[in-house]
DNA sequence: ATTTATCTTGACCGATTGGTCAGGTCGGGC
DNA sequence: GCCCGACCTGACCAATCGGTCAAGATAAAT
């Protein structure tokens, strides 16, 4: 077995077992919600005793708030997409690539995303007020300075953005929803064929295409 | 006091308090999910003893399924407003601003729907196999329909479908987010900009207008 | 080899949970 | 006026939860 207990350096251990607490617990916010996960599931999963999560996350708060805030992370990483060009067809086309290509590698970290925000964002609420506001506000004037130029016409940016948000979020919220109308799960033609399908309605309806 | 105990026709007694438990459920459900929900909260923002909500509903699942019924029977009723008009612009549009007032009307309500999907619909699957699926394909044909009449642009309807539900629904499920990025809740005339704003690019996106 | 700090873990604890139940209250049919 | 079934509820229970702790194992520093 590749995973047998290699002789690992000290220093690793904590970097290799913290990895595999927030994936474990990952999966399990994402399944069962905040409330509904149990460390003793969270533990099973990551293979390792209860009491062992317990020395490296103090708290269940903690092991949360840890695994909300590298998503946040991930998320902001992929927003950089859209300053890929001038030009908004394809500005804003690789930022809906991008957000497509994360809720299909990261359906679980989106879904935990969605239980902290409906459960009104306890953890992250500073994070919405400075960082995601500025960036929102950048982004909004980097898309009505293209309307003042004419290249697209004059929607809403604000509107705009939540709905390339709701869209691309919605493939990995509520993936077991669409997969289930589908037939199955999306292989890579299905979701090529959703992120065409946004693109495609999201660019023509800003008038970019 | 309006709310004071009136005398209150014996048979009107269940109907008055299965719905007073239906609706602090969905509040509660909505804020905690199910698991992070606790019979006792409930209970308390009934104003009922915790002991006479087990007279009504059996289980915490049976009063999460009622909920969740309820739901759907809400979001299937507005569906229909897709029908009033043989023009894409105007049957769209009307879907459109029917799920955004249901989004503002029952945001509670969307949450519980959303965290239920996220969950894997434990509850509602054989719906979604069902009820959601032959509207779904009936929905699709009649907009494949308009596509061969020319009246719209040859998109994915099944996409539309989703980026609709997709966008609408984050007003609710999202709505902390959306309040924050605002500096306030959304008034009635930031309803009515966010319903045009969909509403525009979603009809334009499709050629529709 | 001994020390030291990190890591591991079974056993345990107080608190909370969903659910039960016996013993009430109360309204309406007779 | 009496009685039956619907309605109400405080007290209680077994199960499970997050978290603790003390004792042991292990790897690096001396």
């Amino acid at each position: 077995m590749s995973d047998a207990k290699t002789p690992a350096k000290r220093s690793e251990i904590r970097q290799a077992n913290e990895a595999l607490i927030l994936q474990a617990a990952e999966k399990v916010f994402a399944e069962a919600g905040f409330g509904g996960a149990t460390m003793q599931v969270i533990a099973d999963l990551a293979g390792l005793p209860k009491a062992n999560l317990h020395y490296y996350f103090a708290t269940k708060e903690d092991l949360y708030r840890r695994v909300v805030r590298n998503i946040f992370e991930i998320w902001l990483k992929a927003a950089e997409a859209m300053d890929v060009s001038d030009d908004p067809a394809l500005g804003i086309g690789a930022y809906i690539e991008a957000k497509m290509a994360l809720s299909r590698a990261h359906p679980d970290g989106s879904k935990v995303w969605g239980f902290e925000v409906m459960h009104g964002a306890p953890v992250i609420q500073d994070y919405l007020e400075t960082t995601l506001r500025s960036w929102t506000e950048d982004r909004i004037a980097r898309i009505e300075a293209w309307i003042a130029e004419g290249k697209i016409k004059p929607i809403s940016p604000r509107h705009l953005l939540y709905m390339i948000w709701a869209t691309t979020q919605h493939y990995a919220d509520f993936g077991h929803q669409t997969a289930t109308l589908n037939g199955g799960a999306y292989g890579d033609a299905e979701w090529q064929e959703a992120t065409e399908a946004v693109k495609s309605i999201l660019l023509r309806g800003i008038g970019a295409i």
